[in-house]
RNA sequence: GGGCCUAUAAUCUAGCCUGGAUAGGGUACCCGCCUUCGGAGCGGGAUUUCGCAGGUUCGAAUCCUGCUAGGCUCACCA
């Protein structure tokens, strides 16, 4: 097997242009645009400089010198470009051969291929004094895509999550309850119950300000371990975690291990004290201690103990990053957490760099979500609830299956709407690059048209049926000049593309690569579909297309999966 | 005020790292296409000073500088 990308064809010139390294010669080489049905370009300007010639010449020049490597169809100068066209067989080879392996094909074929690493990611982090919000569903489909999509390239990838299950913000609940709760037990999702004492504690205090000190009180007696209040504290964490596992299942994630704040808060000081002691850290006049970030870092300075002895969240970040690191003996760990946190992750990092920490960091940040109101504030009550946007999703999907299907059995009916409807809201969050910001409106942003999960798996499907529907076998026993219309070719150039992409998003964690090139695939499939007849009279053409739409068939069924999105044969 | 980030048509968005072929898509809008494999689809049309002003370059949405507007952040909160 043969990988045809960049790299190969920079191989391939470097013999025919002296004046350049392989590698250069590699980056100079472009992808064409996309109704130009070639697989690479490379343009002559930059040799122009050097032979003093224009590119339009140098480029037909290069043509007729160069002799065709048996991959390539054709090699075309069109102006200052050299264009490069690649055979069919060899890439509907691969895929077919390789099925579900073919997004790792560097890996199967052992060339070019990144070393697997340990890779811990943690996500979501939640507090359990609220349930969670569309931020949150952001933050668990980029953590589990990039678990998926790590797992896939071959990472040993461990999933865990941070529970911030301690703090004034849960004891505003706690208080909440405790006055207004009468012993009640939840009626309502268990998750939401306690977020509903979460708002009733804000309410409150716009009454009356002065119950923070209430709250303190409360904080200091858990701190102290009174009974009551940690009996409290655990039934209400209890019914914060029943909830947060049913959306966890709806989410399809799942960890490997889940850390607790309250185990770990007070742990951190060692490390902190050993600091001090190395003269690493300061005491400030009045007792805490503090990390000078400014001139080694060129950050703002950063309190690590308060000072009366006790931890902050940092604290307890610092001793986190030490045990995920016994814990799974990592190469690597991933904190997926909103840009919000930008700065704070600088710090974090800046300080253990100090303390001797120098394991391999990234903070994998991503915009905020906005409501076309603005931002969305749990304190107040104005977010999007996960749960109720996961059921809306659905329900609007049972509804459209309903219209299409009205005699299918219910029990069918329920499965395809919660894979469509999951795929919508997957895809609509996923298709965005994750640095970004963006503006969910519920009411424009629910839809099944256009740009969005059910038009690949709809896509999926199409090919599924044709797949049913006719009686050949599909293999690799076909006669290969019948693909040339130019929107199979046009199919084929784009199925070329899809291990590089992922090689790219497992570099750079841009993971909205992976459905943009999803529609890029299915736009071209769709376009095919409508301009040639795959099921046919001709068993020879009919063949050949069978097996270029399964090949287009594997490649999106690899592209959901790491997505977390279900393929569905009938839809 | 300092730091970080963002600005692409009515609207949403890709492209920016690594400068190159008429700036790709999607929605909405207009016109077509179900007696050919599934119309959650396809084809065509209209709409853009790529925030503004300079600079570098043969070439700038992309790099640099300044400006404007917006977001995040600058806790002994999490």
């Amino acid at each position: 097997m043969i990988i045809i990308d960049k790299n190969t064809i920079a191989e391939y010139l470097s013999d025919y242009l002296a004046n350049f390294s392989q590698q250069e010669i590699k980056d100079l080489i472009e992808i064409p645009p996309q109704d130009l049905n070639y697989s690479y370009a490379f343009p002559c300007f930059q040799l122009a400089k050097i032979k003093k010639k224009s590119p339009h010449l140098i480029a037909k020049e290069l043509e007729e010198q160069l002799e065709l490597p048996e991959y390539l169809n054709i090699i075309e100068a069109n102006g200052p470009y050299l264009n490069f066209k690649i055979k069919t067989q060899p890439i509907l080879e691969q895929i077919f051969t390789l099925k579900e392996k073919y997004g790792r094909i560097y890996e199967e074929i052992g060339k070019g291929q990144i070393p697997s690493s340990r890779i811990v990611i943690e996500y979501p982090s939640p507090n359990t004094n609220k349930p969670l919000h569309f931020g949150h569903i952001r933050n668990m489909l980029l953590g589990r895509s990039l678990s998926r999509c790590l797992k896939y390239k071959g990472d040993l990838v461990f999933d865990v999550n941070l529970n911030n299950e301690r703090g004034i913000h849960i004891c505003k609940s706690m208080y909440a309850y405790k006055n207004w709760g009468n012993n009640k037990e939840p009626d309502i999702k268990s998750d939401h119950f306690v977020g509903a004492f979460y708002v009733k504690y804000n309410e409150m205090e716009k009454v009356d300000s002065k119950i923070i000190e209430e709250v303190y009180d409360l904080l200091r007696l858990w701190e102290a371990n009174d009974v009551e209040t940690r009996e409290l504290w655990k039934k209400m964490n209890f019914w914060a975690y029943e909830g947060f596992k049913e959306t966890y299942k709806a989410m399809k994630i799942s960890f490997d291990k889940e850390y607790f704040e309250s185990d770990i808060f007070w742990k951190g000081k060692e490390k902190v004290l050993k600091g001090l002691e190395r003269g690493i850290f300061n005491k400030t006049d009045d007792g805490a201690i503090i990390a000078h970030l400014k001139e080694k870092f060129n950050l703002p300075d950063k309190i690590l103990l308060r000072k009366d002895g006790t931890s902050l969240y940092i604290t307890q970040d610092i001793y986190l990053a030490y045990q995920k690191k016994e814990d799974f003996d990592y190469d690597k760990s991933i904190y997926v957490v909103a840009n919000e946190q930008d700065l704070y992750f600088k710090q974090l990092f800046a300080v253990l760099d100090m303390i001797g920490f120098k394991e391999d960091k990234f903070h994998l940040s991503y915009g905020m979500v906005y409501l076309p109101e603005g931002k969305m504030k749990s304190r107040e009550g104005t977010i999007v609830d996960a749960d109720n946007i996961i059921e809306k999703m659905q329900a609007l999907a049972y509804k459209e299956v309903t219209k299409r299907y009205p005699k299918l059995k219910e029990k069918l009916k329920k499965e395809r709407a919660t894979a469509i409807g999951m795929a919508a809201l997957t895809f609509f969050i996923l298709k965005f690059n994750p640095k970004s910001d963006f503006v969910f409106n519920p009411k424009e942003s629910i839809t099944f048209e256009g740009e969005t999960g059910p038009y690949i798996q709809y896509c999926y499907a199409r090919i599924e049926s044709i797949i049913t529907k006719s009686k050949n076998t599909i293999d690799l026993n076909i006669n290969w000049e019948l693909i040339n219309h130019e929107k199979e070719l046009t199919l084929v150039k784009q199925l070329n593309y899809f291990p590089e992409i992922l090689n790219s998003v497992r570099k750079n964690y841009t993971l909205h690569q992976i459905p943009q090139y999803l529609l890029t695939l299915c736009q071209a499939f769709n376009s095919f579909y409508s301009s040639c007849q795959v099921l046919s009279s001709d068993d020879e053409l009919e063949k050949a297309r069978l097996l270029l739409i399964k090949c287009v068939q594997i490649v999106i069924k690899i592209g959901l999966q790491i997505l977390g999105i279900d393929v569905l044969e009938q839809m």
